[in-house]
RNA sequence: AGGGGUGUAGCUCAAUUGGCAGAGCACCGGUUUCCAAAACCGGGGGUUGCGGGUUCGAUUCCUGCCGCCCCUG
C-alpha cells in the first residue's frame, strides 16, 4: 500500500507520562503560583509552568505570570516561549516538557510542574499520541466543505475513514472530526487506534500530584476580584500594546480570556463594564471547566483551603510528602 | 402631595380575546489526546412584589397596600 506511512512509528508520536514530578495544579485564582514558591524553595525543585497562555510574550497581567521577583528567585520555564502572533499547541508544550525536565535534573533540582490547563496537565501525567502536527490548509478545506455539504457528510466521510472515532466523536464537534481526518489521510492509520494513553491514567512513577480545592462560591469571590486587580494594574495598556506590537495576535493568543474581550472593547465592539463583567463570567466559566477536568483525575491529591491563612501550612505539608515519598 | 408608569428566573426582558409562565445571558453537570483560557453536548431553575375580589380558570381584569421610575407642584 502507502509505503511512505512506515516511516511514521509509535515512538515518534507516543510521549510516556512525565515521571519523577511534583504536580500542583488548581483552577484560576486559586493560589497555585504562590504556593509553587514555597514547595519549590523546600524541595530543591524548579518549577515548569503548565499554562497555555504564559507561553505567550508579553501577556503578563492577564495571565497572572508570576513576578520577575518570584522568577529570579525560583528559576521558572516554558514561560514566555513565543510571540503572541505564532501558533502553539499541546503536542509541542509535552516536548518541550520533557527536554526542560531533563534539563533541570542534570543540574541537580527536582522538577515541579504548576499551573491550570488541564488537558497540558493531563498530557503530562497520562503521556501522549502527538501525532502528525496540523494542516491548517487541509483544516479550512474542511471547514468550508462543512460550510457547502453541511455537517452530515463530514460524519459519512469520517464514518468510512475511521468508524470507532466517528462514533466517539459528538456529531457536532467538527474540529475533532477534522482533526481524526487529519490524522488518517496523513498516516492511513485511523487515531482513535493510537489514542490509549489517557484510558489508562495513573500516577506517574515517582511523582505526586495535588490540586487545590476551593469552594465554588470562593472561587467566584477570588475571579471576580483577581478580575478586577487586572484591569487595576494595566490589563488594558498591555493589550493595547500587544496591539501596536503585533498588530493582530494569532488564533491562540488571541481567544484568551482577558484578552478577547479587551480586543473586542478596542474594537468598539462592547462597553467598559460589560467587557469587564465578561472577563469575570469567562474565567468563572474556566474554573467550572477545569475542575471538571480535575475530577476526572483521580490520581490527583486533593486538598481543600477554605482561607488563604491556610497555605503555608499546606505548602509544609507537600514538600514534607514530596521529600518523604524520595 | 397630586398625576402617570412599572413590578415575571440571579440579570435583561417575552407571554394572543383570561387557558399548562418562556427566551438570552448567568449558573450547574459532562466530553476532551496538535486551536484546549478553545470546541462540543446536556441540565435545573419561578408562591409572576404582597393581600383581597371577579372567574371553571388570573402574569393578564377589579381593588387595597408596598417598592421603584417619570412628570407636575
Amino acid at each position: 500500500m502507502m509505503t511512505g506511512f512506515a516511516t511514521y512509528s509509535a515512538t515518534d508520536w507516543i510521549r510516556p507520562a512525565l515521571e519523577n514530578a511534583i504536580y500542583l495544579t488548581g483552577p484560576t485564582a486559586s493560589g497555585k503560583s504562590r504556593l509553587a514558591m514555597e514547595v519549590a524553595q523546600r524541595t530543591d525543585s524548579e518549577i515548569l509552568s503548565v499554562d497555555s497562555m504564559a507561553v505567550y510574550r508579553g501577556m503578563d497581567i492577564g495571565t497572572a505570570k508570576p513576578t520577575l521577583e518570584a522568577r529570579e528567585t525560583v528559576p521558572h520555564h516554558l514561560i514566555d516561549l513565543i510571540d503572541p502572533t505564532e501558533e502553539f499547541s499541546v503536542s509541542q508544550f509535552v516536548v518541550e516538557a520533557h527536554r526542560k525536565a531533563e534539563e533541570i535534573r542534570s543540574r541537580g533540582k527536582r522538577v515541579l510542574l504548576v499551573g491550570g490547563t488541564p488537558l497540558y496537565l493531563k498530557s503530562l501525567m497520562c503521556g501522549m499520541f502527538l501525532g502528525p502536527p496540523a494542516d491548517w490548509e487541509f483544516r479550512r478545506q474542511v471547514e468550508e466543505d462543512v460550510a457547502v455539504h453541511g455537517m452530515e457528510s463530514l460524519r459519512t466521510r469520517l464514518i468510512q475513514a475511521d468508524p470507532l472515532s466517528a462514533h466517539k466523536i459528538l456529531p457536532n464537534d467538527i474540529r475533532r472530526m477534522t482533526r481524526a481526518l487529519e490524522v488518517v489521510r496523513s498516516t492511513g492509520i485511523p487515531l482513535s487506534h493510537w489514542q490509549t494513553q489517557f484510558e489508562r491514567m495513573k500516577m506517574p512513577a515517582n511523582s505526586r500530584a495535588f490540586v487545590l480545592c476551593w469552594e465554588r462560591s470562593r472561587m467566584h469571590e477570588r475571579v471576580n476580584s483577581r478580575v478586577e486587580w487586572m484591569f487595576q494594574s494595566g490589563l488594558l495598556d498591555e493589550v493595547r500594546q500587544l496591539i501596536t506590537k503585533h498588530g493582530q495576535l494569532g488564533r491562540t493568543a488571541s481567544q484568551a480570556v482577558g484578552y478577547k474581550e479587551p480586543l473586542e472593547y478596542l474594537h468598539g465592539g462592547l462597553d467598559y463594564s460589560r467587557m469587564v463583567d465578561q472577563v469575570k463570567a469567562h474565567t468563572r466559566q474556566f474554573v467550572r471547566r477545569q475542575e471538571i477536568w480535575f475530577r476526572s483525575m483521580p490520581s490527583l491529591q486533593r486538598i481543600s483551603i477554605d482561607h488563604e491563612s491556610e497555605m503555608g501550612g499546606i505548602g509544609e505539608r507537600i514538600a514534607e510528602s514530596c521529600t518523604a515519598s524520595n
